[in-house]
DNA sequence: CCTTGATTTGAACGGATGTTCAGATAAACC
DNA sequence: GGTTTATCTGAACATCCGTTCAAATCAAGG
């Protein structure tokens, strides 16, 4: 009794991932076992092994995928810089929350498992954090050579900037008061003025 | 052989909790055994059950000790209100920079552990967040009601602000390049601005 | 329809887990 | 100095862990 009817590697394979997702997410990368996983899936623990050499792979892998996409959605949504500076940031401010309101499982555990990488796998999740950083801090130092915005330290900003726009994955809810698009109106209006001068 | 000299519970017991709030920090409550919180003590795995009757409940009691804490001390640094309602949201952000900066290990615990917590110790702990935020809250509320602050959703407004202040956790360091007197006053910075009105 | 090869099972491995407790130990008190 | 009592050890409990692998199973190709 093996290999259930209409199971395949293309089909098992994302729902590996999947419920790992999940299941990490849900109660935490050490707290989950193969085993548990498995049972998701639908399948014994062993078959785990035909889609990831090993738990820790697994880990890292989801979160590699999480951030890259990250990495590359933005780059796809940029704005040209003939739009300017502020619709820059503003486009940046609206992408980080729409994007990551979609992905909460993923944000959540590339954020409360880097301490459970290997030492290897943490510095290449830690590059392509920074890489993101990078991206806002360009946008602020631009603003700032333009005279547009007013930020001392532009790295501890856009930390800052990121900082909280990922916190509204804490209380925001598909079906909440707020509609997605009032959410960012909110942030956006904060973004701007924190790195605004008055008058 | 049993007892160490010198050992007495009130030595062992604040240790039990040092070395519990350290490795849970470290390495996360699931993934930190009773033993290895005993050898950091110096101590058998049986002993730790004089201290605590279970895990669970040093996890949540290493919480509840942080977030009462924290309460406690706000309330004790808390400006007269005729100091004025910016003097107080000045004060708030130097205090929850200032405060969460010294006691890492316990933010990061208070934070990320809430999922490992049986549902009533997270409801106690929830509730204890949320008395922070509504002192927050209450701050900007009565900004907006003497029309110096400009803010449209007080509740949503303090927790991220309160995001962008926990976030100094995440790069800050003692002997870095900025002084906590710096971070304090480059923070204060954007939450003034992020909740003032241009001109 | 029969073979091939990908996929899964189920059992097994050594070791770690939280918790309990009888017995050993040493500090505190008379 | 002997007794009491708080404290700790060391072993044991049943259960779970990540990982491996021969054998079983089934989809696809000829």
């Amino acid at each position: 009794m093996a290999r259930t009817q209409g199971s395949h590697s293309d089909i098992t394979g994302p729902r590996v991932r999947e419920a790992a997702l999940h299941l990490f997410a849900r109660h935490g990368y050490a707290a989950v076992s193969m085993r548990k996983i498995a049972a998701e899936v639908g399948v014994q623990a062993g078959a785990l092994y035909n889609y990831t050499p090993d738990k820790q792979t697994l880990l890292f892998e989801l979160m590699r995928a999480h951030m890259e996409e990250l990495l590359a959605a933005w780059d796809a949504a940029t704005p040209p810089p003939e739009a300017g500076v502020r619709a820059a940031l503003e486009a940046f401010t609206r992408f980080h929350i729409r994007f990551n309101t979609r992905r909460a499982d993923a944000v959540f555990v590339s954020y409360m498992e880097l301490r459970n990488l290997d030492p290897e796998n943490f510095n290449v999740i830690e590059g392509l954090r920074r890489d993101y950083e990078t991206r806002l801090e360009a946008i602020l130092r631009r603003g700032v050579a333009e005279g547009r915005f007013a930020v001392a330290e532009p790295r501890i900003a856009a930390m800052a900037l990121i900082a909280m726009l990922t916190g509204v994955n804490t209380w925001f809810r598909e079906r909440g008061r707020l509609s997605l698009a009032e959410v960012e109106a909110l942030y956006w209006d904060m973004v701007r003025r924190a790195v605004t001068n008055q008058g």
